[in-house]
RNA sequence: UCCCCGAUAGCUCAAUGGUAGAGCGUCCGGCUGUUAACCGGCAGGUUGUAGGUUCGAGUCCUACUCGGGGAGCCA
């Protein structure tokens, strides 16, 4: 875009230069140092003072500060900084400076401002919130530098997730919503009224793209699926995006390899891309950076022998010791600030900073206690960990704990796995399928498998299953007509983007969550 | 479906079974370099709902509602 008035020649250079800098964004004043600029954007807080009044203004792109001070000739002006409230939205116009003082490194010394829409009480002020607030309040908490941080992020993996698949020749297939039957049959699906027929939101869309791959060899779909699973935890959503690739003439190690390169390709996006935001958001870079070729590859046996021995039993106890000193830890300073609030000459903000400070160490405390509280409970599981049983999220964590990269799992118990999944060959006990176990305890961010392709076998499976052999007609028809070896895997966007961006819940990383109980706004 | 924890001012939290408080936010006043600004003041409550125990319940008991964490199940 032309910045220079020369270029200008032969316009009207007043009405061009008033729309160029009316679209001025906070991520290029450096451009404008020096100069003028108009931005519109929000106010984030506002700091006045008797002659002077300093407000932060962000618009989407970036955070500002701007600066009014009083002088003989601009009383309205100054005034009206003055009461601008949180969140109202305003044009300001100004002289922009480089100024080491203020948020983002530049300030704009107003010359005018514009109030475009007021913002009265605005509900999330700069101070904690519980987080049943802040989710009732979804669609202004998106205004809070947290939350645009990570919807970045996740924009940023969900263009690569795209990329991954398009530049490799994968061919975009989009899989129904409204689904007649049980993909992986079971009770977790939603029911909805298809005039007057029952259908049910998919859960997945992997048996059409099984279809849709014996055409163009290599695809994939990419949306919303839906679970009905009444799971309260922070791993999981009712709603959830998912991309499923789906390979012909694939084995179950080239589906692990393709699954590889793309979890690869995810980190270093991110990281090339979002750097600085990852750190904002408290996230160890360095853990990111290993994720790279080659993941740990073990089976089932070996994960269940893991479990069972000796490494996952001194993990959990060092986990317990590290704990339980941190617990001691906390209960200390508590105590010290407690008691410094009660210390005579003490300031009242210094009070109120302990007493903030008590109410997170607490917090931490409660968290602590009812970890430790379960460390006995997940050591019994792993130690009495029996062959043929699922892995469960204790499990998990441990085994993702014991690597320093991720980790897949394959080779599962076959009577827990869905019907589809392909028979070993060489033991009709297990399933040719794996999970993608994330380090620091994050757990399964995929599962995958090469589908049964020999037609007797997946018939005896649906039968085996108990499932109604009509609605898999078509399904089967794909191991009458030409079948081949094939697989796929399904990867979860919102456990990929906590996974990247290190949070707690899965429920922030993602535009509006759908959870048991929760479906507003 | 099961187990554990919680619900007090708009928000975040205090309050041995004995007069319901603080900070923040709002509003008013002050402050020339602020950064969760600071200083002074006003207002703000049927302690989630319904019962019970007690001379007396925010506090103890029972049920329910809502929320959080976990199990199962899963991406």
């Amino acid at each position: 875009m032309p910045r220079s008035p020369r270029i200008l020649k032969g316009l009207r250079r007043s009405s061009i230069l008033r729309r160029m800098a009316a679209k001025t964004e906070i991520r290029d004043l450096s451009g404008h140092v020096g100069g003028s600029a108009t931005l519109t954007g929000w106010v984030v807080k506002n700091r006045p003072s008797g002659k002077i009044s300093f407000f932060e203004l962000r618009d989407g792109t970036g955070v500002c500060q701007c600066v009014v001070e009083k002088s003989e000739s601009n009383d309205s002006l100054f005034e009206a900084a003055r009461r601008l409230s949180q969140e109202a939205s305003v044009e300001v116009t100004g002289a922009v400076t480089r100024e080491e003082r203020a948020v983002g490194g530049y300030e704009v010394r107003l010359t005018a401002l514009t109030v475009v829409g007021a913002s009265q009480e605005y509900p999330i002020t700069p101070k904690p919130h519980g987080i049943d607030f802040l989710f009732k309040r979804r669609h202004l908490w998106f205004r809070a530098q947290r939350q645009w941080l990570i919807m970045r992020v996740r924009a940023t993996i969900i263009d690569q997730i795209r990329r991954f698949f398009n530049d490799r020749g994968y061919i975009l297939v989009d899989t129904p919503i409204f689904a007649p039957a049980a993909g992986e049959g079971s009770q977790t699906l939603f029911k909805v009224d298809y005039f007057g027929e029952p259908v049910y939101l998919a859960q997945t869309g992997q048996l059409y793209l099984e279809a849709a791959c014996m055409a163009h060899r290599k695809v994939y779909c990419f949306g919303p699926t839906f679970r009905a699973e009444k799971s309260k935890t922070r791993r999981h959503l009712t709603e959830f995006w998912m991309v499923e690739p789906e390979i012909a003439y694939a084995s179950l190690s080239d589906v692990i390899d393709v699954a590889e390169d793309f979890v690869c390709s995810l980190a270093e996006r991110v990281l090339t891309d979002h750097r600085q935001e990852l750190i904002e958001l408290g996230r160890d870079v360095a853990q990111l950076e290993r994720i790279r070729k080659p993941f740990y590859r073990i089976r089932y046996d070996e994960a269940a022998e893991l479990l069972r021995g000796p490494k996952a039993k001194a993990l959990l106890e060092k986990d317990l010791a590290a704990k339980t000193s941190r617990l001691a830890e906390l209960d200390q300073k508590v105590a010290e600030l407690e008691d410094r609030q009660k210390q005579g000459g003490v300031k009242q903000w210094e009070k109120d900073k302990a007493a903030a400070e008590v109410i997170d160490l607490r917090e931490e405390r409660s968290e602590l206690t009812d970890q430790i509280a379960n460390i006995p409970h997940h050591m019994k599981l792993a130690a009495e960990f029996e062959w043929g049983g699922d892995l469960g999220g204790s499990d998990e964590t441990i085994i993702s704990r014991l690597h320093d990269r991720p980790v897949f799992v394959s080779h599962y118990p076959k009577h827990v796995k869905a019907f589809y999944m392909r028979e070993a060959r060489d033991n009709a006990k297990v399933v040719e399928n794996f999970d993608l176990l994330a380090p620091e305890g994050f757990g399964e961010v995929i599962g995958g498998s090469a589908r049964e392709e020999d037609y007797d076998r997946l018939l005896h499976r649906i039968h085996e299953e108990g499932l109604p052999q009509e609605d898999y007609e078509w399904y089967l028809d794909l191991r009458r007509f030409g079948t081949v070896p094939h697989g796929g895997f399904g990867l979860g966007v919102e456990r990929t983007v906590a996974w990247i961006c290190n949070l707690k819940h899965i429920r922030e990383a993602i535009p509006y969550p759908r959870m048991m109980g929760r479906f507003y706004p």
